[in-house]
DNA sequence: ACCTTAACTCAAAACATTTGAATAAAATAT
DNA sequence: ATATTTTATTCAAATGTTTTGAGTTAAGGT
């Protein structure tokens, strides 16, 4: 991900090799399937696809899983993504704490790792990061490391935008980081925001699995939103797109750090939870033992929690409503920091406006589900960035390493 | 465009000669220059690059310019993006009005026609586009015509959204419609709503001209939204992305068709301002002459018309707010059905959130102006369609043509 | 048994790009 | 003035990948 102005590239016969190799490889993440069938679902010729195969069946990239019985003729020889031919790292990094995960391809984590941060100095992170990726690298039950993908919280380039100033990463630049990460940890290294990359995450192994066009709204400490259209992460301009949080749902509402009153996340994410309960007296001002409170309370069903949760609601139907409007996703997902039970109750006291481009006869998925990839949403969608960019196929960008003078 | 489930299709060396050509195609659009920066800029060699040109120039579509005195060496032959090298046909079908123009390939208009529709039956309406077509084909300045664009209002495959039934149009299936336009006209179709199109339009030679992410708001008989990120438009999952004049801006706010009470486009429309004024008594119930009496009323600063710009802008830069958090544009574009004047006066008394990812100090395009296409922008946008798919790069697909059965 | 269908493999051909050497034209240095 | 450097361009051969067409394998249908 990069945020300079880039100009697209030109292709030539190794790049049109590498475009048909994420081609096959996406298709096989799908489904299992023969080399004809993915010939012509690509549009390639089989011996095409059988050159590929062979060199993927020899990285161990594809399994083959025997023949099956076909209508008539040759059975095909069923070729299906290994999800153990390789694995990502991926990093979260937040103001006081760095998380590590190793997945495979499939995107299941094979280790995971959290280490509390002194300072967010970019080096002493960094020098972290590389420590902590040795030790991964050299316990992990899969030799191939293909990357790592590192996810800090966004906005990108702005100051006063985030609920909470202890959520800024001070010197943290998105443009340059991913080339020194590179050079200390030897991979590749993709960079994006949270809610973009566990959108990835959740659209990989979680709710969204399968689905080229969906929305994720990400409870961190504020409310993010990771947009997925055909099959592409939506970053917008400055990497800053889906920062659903500050957008206005009650006019002349609450007001927010960032200057504007009503804000969707005074509403609905974990930070306005805390407030509410810590008002109501049942958290500590220092909000310790969150989680285990709002379970609590959740379970018996406490009146200050139902206040929070019919107002959450209320603002959150409204929110998603929005979302279907103006992305027109196959279906919405919710995930995050919070616990599963009470997103569950969240998503079951919402009444999704009528007046929707999602209200269609032809569904096939939910308007609005919870995602499966739990508390480790961020980090996973670090290490599913880097799966990602390996299978699915893209336009190259070229960055313009002069502007071009007149 | 499609709505059927599609796979990214595999590459061959003529695909890659097709994607090199709209890479040269599309550099060129933005700037006139040599080949040796083409190449660098493209990442291909200066022979490829040269062999592209010369049949780039032989087709008409680039022309030598002259050589550029540059600061040492060679001076380079300096290509340019011919827009008469070849034109492009638009059409944009209302329930009342078949709009259809001729534009070169900088979207310049070379003709313009209108067309009172008796009925909407869609074999009605190619036959008159067909009739249309041929004639201004006879008569276009410009032999080689690349395709036709064909716009209807959105959103697609749902009912009861629409703000006028008057604006539905039944029996226009975008899935199959342009297939059956390209055997009536003998050219490649293209079909999109409206909203999108005009936006393509308005990136190809209007207010975001050389802008790759930016949003455009059509005012058409209600509100519709057009996205365009890094030079690709945002469909969404069922085309129907962009559906902002049904986004909830005022809770509890008036009623609306959809069901919906308080959408967007009960404040922010043409039919709205309609309303106003024929409520006010300014403006007959047929609201015929509806920009004169608006100009007038603009022109003397009439308090009625004042009530519904103060109204509308406080529901609009809301939205505005929203959308630059949810998509980060480089600009937002205001353009359509609407008189000019009255779309600045709607500009200037915006008032724009602080909370926004909009509010950067590295920007270059304003946050939010008006278009520049004027009336004609939907058409327009159609045959938009048709420049930006031989101009911009892109992933191809490849329809599947039978369900990948198990 | 024989035919049909479908998947697959091999070797040759086709396509477009890249490479490396050579040429052209200008500014700068001697 | 002349040589040198720099940049743009062209030519011909080499390279990388895909496609094509013929032939093989393996199953079901008749």
């Amino acid at each position: 991900m990069s945020f300079q102005p880039q100009q697209i590239a030109g292709n030539n016969a190794e790049k049109t090799k590498a475009h048909n190799r994420r081609v096959v490889l996406g298709y096989l993440q799908t489904r299992a399937a023969g080399r004809a069938e993915i010939a012509k679902a690509a549009g390639l010729s089989t011996q095409t696809v059988s050159n590929l195969m062979a060199e993927l069946e020899t990285e161990g990239l594809v399994l083959r899983t025997g023949r099956r019985a076909a209508a008539r003729g040759q059975p095909p020889v069923v070729y299906a993504f290994n999800p153990a031919g390789a694995a990502a790292l991926g990093f979260e990094v937040r103001p006081d704490m760095l998380t590590m995960v190793l997945t495979d391809l499939g995107g299941t984590a094979l280790a995971s790792e959290h280490h509390r941060l002194a300072q967010t100095d970019p080096d002493f992170v960094l020098a972290q990061m590389a420590r902590l990726a040795q030790k991964a690298i050299a316990r992990s039950p899969i030799a191939r490391i293909l990357g790592a993908g590192l996810v800090i919280p966004g906005p990108f380039g702005l100051e006063g935008l985030s609920t909470d100033d202890a959520t800024a990463l001070p010197g943290w630049d998105p443009a340059t980081l991913p080339a020194r990460a590179e050079l200390l940890l030897g991979l590749p290294v993709h960079i994006d925001k949270d809610a973009t990359a566990a959108a990835l995450a959740e659209g990989m192994s979680g709710a969204a699995q399968g689905l080229p066009t969906y929305a994720f709204l990400y409870f961190g400490s504020g409310l993010g939103l990771g947009i997925v259209a055909q099959g592409h992460p939506l970053r917008g301009a400055f990497g800053n797109a889906g920062e659903v949080g500050h957008v206005i749902i009650h006019p002349n509402g609450r007001a927010c750090g960032c200057g504007n009153a009503g804000c969707l996340e005074q509403y609905v994410s974990r930070l306005s939870v805390q407030r509410h309960l810590v008002a109501k007296g049942h958290l500590a001002p220092d909000t310790s033992g969150t989680d285990a409170t709002l379970l609590r309370l959740l379970d018996t069903q406490n009146p200050d929690l139902i206040e929070w949760l019919d107002t959450a609601a209320e603002a959150l139907s409204r929110a998603i409503g929005m979302l279907e409007n103006l992305f027109d996703p196959q279906s919405t997902v919710l995930g995050g920091a919070l616990p599963d039970a009470l997103i569950d109750a969240l998503i079951a006291r919402l009444a999704l406006p009528t007046g929707s481009v999602a209200r269609r006869s032809d569904r096939t998925a939910p308007r609005v589900q919870r995602g499966t990839s739990g508390r480790f949403t961020a980090a996973l969608g670090a290490a599913a960035l880097v799966i990602h960019s390996t299978v699915t196929p893209r336009l190259d960008a070229h960055r313009l390493e002069s502007p071009p003078c007149p």
